[in-house]
DNA sequence: AACCAGGGTGATG
DNA sequence: CATCACCATGGT
């Protein structure tokens, strides 16, 4: 059964090609105009489809449909008004311009292990490839789907009990020890994924950076993707030049607190930007 | 061939 | 506290 959720403005592209998330991929075009995505959210599987004004879940199982509807709803965040925080942002003319371009993209509350784990692979690493790695992980030591629809994220528990070795296939390279420090102190309950959802930012940033290879980039990657903490800043390298180019004084006022929402529209306006010579001079 | 990629760690000034 | 080599791998 197929269900309709009106999301109006929102973009499955924007969104799910923006590198908040590693998971979905595009079908192949058919006798369908309207684009198809397949991915996962942990271990939920699903197939969604592009409407003029929000989207379609398709083929949804039988069991507990008001939960699954509930869920996606929240995955894709379809219930905040984005269209009033574009609006609070066009003071700022850069930022006017970003959320403008980008105004189908959503900030995702994913799954917050299968987060962590692909924010530790995506270090000092380029976002195809961190596609690679994780799909690998997935094929490799994820559940699979009855229905063959892909493999599931794998859970804390299984990868705990991996080595370096089994993880070598994967090609992830030096970041293999720290997704084995994750997986074992998140099964071992010495950082509790679950706590960080009734924590204030800085406490949760500090939960996360327990694990080796877990630092400020990453755990704010977390804690935005995953926690929907919109005060959160992954300074990445783009965000850097960025920031130097237009922002050293810091994000201006409108901001207010939603500091990952403006982080991910300069994100990605400026990493879709033309690259000739110099990216940021025509922005 | 050198440089870069949604960084973090550990060793030095 | 600031800097810096290094980490493993694939793409340009």
């Amino acid at each position: 059964m197929n269900y309709y959720i009106k999301i109006p403005g929102f973009s499955l592209e924007q969104t799910l090609e923006s590198g908040q998330c590693f998971r979905w991929r595009r079908e192949p075009p058919s006798d369908d105009p309207r684009a198809v995505y397949r991915g996962f959210s942990g271990e939920r599987p699903l197939r969604v489809r592009q409407e003029a004004d929000g989207i379609t879940l398709l083929d949804l199982g039988e069991a507990d449909r008001r939960g699954q509807i509930a869920f996606w709803r929240a995955y894709f965040d379809a219930d905040t008004d984005y269209e009033a925080i574009r609006k609070r942002f066009s003071a700022d003319e850069t930022l006017r311009r970003a959320s403008e371009e980008c105004r189908g993209l959503r900030i995702l509350r994913q799954d917050p292990f299968e987060t962590l784990i692909s924010f530790i692979l995506s270090q000092n690493n380029n976002i195809p490839r961190i596609r690679g790695i994780v799909e690998r992980l997935c094929q490799t030591f994820g559940g699979s789907d009855a229905e063959g629809a892909g493999f599931g994220f794998p859970s804390a528990e299984r990868l705990a009990g991996l080595n370096e070795e089994a993880l070598a296939p994967l090609r992830a390279g030096f970041r293999a020890r720290y997704l084995l420090d994750a997986a074992r102190k998140v099964s071992d309950g010495t950082v509790r994924l679950s706590a960080i959802f009734g924590m204030s930012c800085g406490e949760g940033r500090a939960e996360l950076k327990k694990i080796v290879g877990v630092g400020d980039k990453v755990a704010d990657c977390v804690l935005l993707f995953a926690y929907h903490k919109t005060e959160a800043f992954p300074s990445d390298v783009w965000i850097k030049r960025i920031a130097a180019e237009y922002y050293k004084d810091g994000l201006p006022e409108c901001v207010g607190g939603d500091r990952g929402i403006a982080q991910q529209y300069l994100f990605e306006y400026f990493r879709k930007a033309p690259r000739d010579g110099k990216a940021f001079r025509a922005c």
